[in-house]
DNA sequence: CATGAATGAGTGTTCATTCAT
DNA sequence: AATGAATGAACACTCATTCAT
């Protein structure tokens, strides 16, 4: 009898919330495949049985991660406001991108899984697909406000998608020497003017036509 | 160090040929943490006993398909050549991103495993971080002939190289209804436009500004 | 590194004790290198993984009971009382000797490690190194004492660890058939003669000098 | 089938040589279980197929060199001449021992196998027992010629075979900064007076009882 | 609710020996 | 006479999961 989701008190919470909490901090160091329970439940201050009454198994673990994740993104998509091709369409990519690398820093590893392909669970993988179907079309979407031919939206927001993931996933992962400031803003200016049709001499800079 | 490196005769060398094409398809279908030495001989045809009479381990035999990806990649990277704006530099472009998608065919697992940094390996690291960065660089130069902003570079090739990476490992690996002819040609619109400055009514079909 | 040094429960310890005097036990009747983990762990009606709970590995279990080997050893060099050359001092060698043979009847294996060089492990051979340089010292001492010419003490002292730890090889390992009381006699009254003095004639049977 | 002791011409003779020489070498440096065929065949400079030409196996080679240290040795035992209490006989003392170390040099694997009883095959076994009771008995026969008491001889030989088995390990294959000569020297003075009734004044220095 | 202990299937690697040329 | 190639049984060690307290 696999134990999990009942009713748990406030202690029963906490302990939950600490396992959930190294899962997504161990994951994040060594990878998921590369994590062992032991490590998390060392992270976590307590032991393996204890791990066990609130996860069915290490996938369980990612499952529960992938659902709050799976939320998080969906909030961004959601929130996307319409993205001209002038300085405020610029500064509104500018908060939509700081916004989703913020998410990366907490949930890099469920989006990895989900990008890289790393678990083979049905239910993990849904739930990223719907999640980053939703940002791909209000990416879409916006980019056809912009002047985008529609034959080209999908070609387009997929594009977009992995620039975005693998710039977080660098930023986030990889000992680059660029702080998420300057590279944000960068990411910004080159979406703007490759998918959004600002022209080259546009900038938050100027904040005018020219 | 029983393995490796010797002089080998023909039927030795033909064993090590079918063990890391063996590998090759292997770690393409499991991914390479995934794959089971064993699952590799049983492909080759051979025994355990014999995987280790050519590579010393498992990552060995990455490393060694690693330095043939590497060169087949920096091989794209010396060939590329200038692409401007038009409809020759789309064609251009159009070529080189098929060659790039072929080789993604053949040792897609060689830089999944670069750029999803599933291998702590230096040697193989190395490898991958010279073979992107001349990419990466040739690219570059190919944008500033087309009127990038240097300032831009670093940043664009970077985001362009993960464009196209991932739509390669998705065309390669995902099952998407779509086929490599079609999915280059869309990428390399994409990409000719929002990187080398082509208008949007621009294309191969017409080949000329309006 | 997930075995080892956790402070144990009653049940723990009793676990680890099992598997230490298993691996005495099998160390012994087949000799360190070709002991398996799997007999010990069979001898000790335990499972695999359990043994990697409490030894990191096979040479970490032989540490360990070369560390208990190690301070009964040099209790036995501590507690070396002076050796006249009249039948007292036949006696206290007398029953040095027993002590050491029961010793090597439980530790023979850590013993034998040391002296025949079994295991690279600096570790396991410093202790084996400082235990028998105490007892060496012990008994170049008491050889010193007895009149023994100083420049001869460090080589005396060795040959005599040779013969005692040999001959409590022999008696313990090889299947001869003399019982330890009579060998223990034979050696005491051998020894006592030829490193400490006694004249020929002089032995316990007489007690008194001639 | 296992090849084995047809006759050999000249190139096999010779090969078979540069086997039995490899092995001892090998043998010597990483103890026998240690030591590995293909290291053996390295040294030897020629192929595992070959090795097996010549030995059915890995303990067959150490038979064939058991057989020529117990013949070497056999000799030492057959050619041990009186020794007496005086100044020649610790000359002649000294003799048997420089010659036994240097057998050591050679073949101390084998007589390591033998006394630490590191195989079991009978043969090779039988071998070892019949060189050291040679040994053995021819010093014992010279022990009581120098007065012992025949009662104590053949723990007294036992004892003394002991001691000079391990010393000569010791000098051989420990790093002492001690040479052979000095060594020997110690050793012919001690046994001389602790076995052979030699006075403690008395030595190769002086010659003469005083 | 919590935990230390136990488990055993699974995996990478080694190496003596045999085989084909 | 020689050799490179092949084999597979054997072994050490790991780790997700279950159990007893």
């Amino acid at each position: 009898m696999p134990a999990q989701r009942r009713e748990l008190r406030a202690q029963g919470r906490k302990t939950m919330r600490r396992l959930a909490d190294a899962g997504l901090q161990v994951f994040a160091q060594r990878g998921y495949h590369e994590s062992r329970v032991d490590d998390i439940v060392r992270v976590a201050k307590t032991s393996h049985g204890t791990f066990y009454l609130y996860f069915s198994n290490k996938e369980d673990l990612l499952r529960t991660l992938a659902i709050d994740c799976a939320s998080e993104v969906e909030g961004l998509a959601a929130e996307l406001g319409p993205i001209d091709s002038g300085s405020g369409g610029e500064l509104a990519l500018r908060d939509f991108l700081a916004r989703f690398v913020s998410t990366y820093r907490r949930y890099g590893v469920v989006i990895r899984a989900w990008m890289e392909d790393q678990v083979s669970d049905r239910d993990i993988d849904r739930l990223g697909v719907r999640a980053f179907t939703k940002i791909a079309t209000a990416l879409g979407g916006r980019m056809e406000e912009a002047g985008l031919d529609p034959s080209q939206t999908q070609a387009s927001a997929a594009a977009l998608m992995a620039m975005i993931e693998r710039s977080s996933y660098a930023i986030t992962s990889r000992d680059l020497g660029v702080d998420d400031e300057a590279m944000v803003d960068s990411l910004a200016v080159l979406v703007h003017r490759g998918f959004f049709g600002a022209s080259a001499t546009q900038s938050r800079a100027t904040g005018s036509r020219q």
